[in-house]
DNA sequence: GCGACAG
DNA sequence: ATCTTGTCGC
């Protein structure tokens, strides 16, 4: 892995490259991921699941994160945490460009069934958001949990766990609004990869517990914020 | 022209 | 995203 150009079903994808700020190149690359994507389960098991999150830290420095947890007890079996650096601004509906790179850095060496992706999935403009890349790129299944709207409308869902509505967006249905806590915003998930929406509403809502967010990416946030905040990674002038 | 806008 | 603990409200 670290390479540029990631082998993928059909061939290779020019996913990332330093991204030059061409954004309607980007967004023909995001085509042609969206094109891709498989709504379908393609899950060999789900034994495991991984949680992936990047947290920021000033200027282009942040922690990416990987958690693997037991798919049934939530116990964490394996993590990683790297320092990144970040050569891509952010910009509504790019953040693939952002964060895929560090992202894929920190899952090197970490084997899940599911990834799930602290952002959306097919819940994009142009239906290619981070975990679409994310699994497109690693040909893996994947989920996109964000905690805000990016695009599309819903009702709100009612305040009962497990309630959700249908994101949709220009006649289709790109995702759902889910609630995971009655006294809580709901949150949004979407298909990044070889899921179908029914599976990917089940494994958000089967792996949180106590939290707004499920497990996955609630650990992996913590591991990745912590790790910004260490000494170690502050005494590092340049972290790659 | 005026908002909206994942992290 | 991040700076930040307790606190006002339903």
């Amino acid at each position: 892995m670290g390479s540029i150009y990631t082998e993928s079903g059909r061939g290779m994808l020019p996913i990332l490259k330093p991204p030059k700020l061409d954004l309607e190149e980007l967004a023909r690359v995001q085509r042609r991921v969206a094109e891709q994507v498989i709504e379908e389960d393609r899950l060999e098991k789900l034994e495991t699941i991984a949680g992936c999150d990047i947290s920021f830290a000033e200027g282009d420095r942040a922690c990416a994160a990987c958690v693997l947890l037991d798919y049934e007890s939530l116990e964490v079996i394996k993590q990683k945490v790297v320092a990144v650096k970040l050569k891509f601004p952010y910009i509504p509906t790019f953040l693939a460009f952002r964060e895929l790179e560090g992202m894929l850095r920190a899952i090197e060496g970490i084997d899940a069934d599911v990834y799930m992706v602290g952002a959306h999935g097919r819940a994009h403009p142009r239906r290619a958001g981070l975990a679409c890349h994310l699994g497109v790129t690693l040909d893996k299944p994947t989920l996109g949990v964000a905690k805000g709207r990016l695009c599309g409308t819903a009702e709100e869902p009612p305040r009962r766990r497990g309630a959700y509505t249908l994101l949709k967006d220009g006649g289709e249905t790109i995702g759902a609004v889910l609630r995971v806590l009655p006294g809580s915003r709901p949150i949004y998930v979407s298909v990044g990869h070889k899921l179908s929406l029914g599976k990917a509403i089940e494994i958000a809502l089967g792996t949180a517990r106590d939290h707004r967010l499920p497990e996955p990416l609630r650990v992996a946030h913590q591991l990745a914020t912590r790790e910004m905040r260490s000494k170690r990674f502050k005494s590092c002038a340049q972290s790659w």
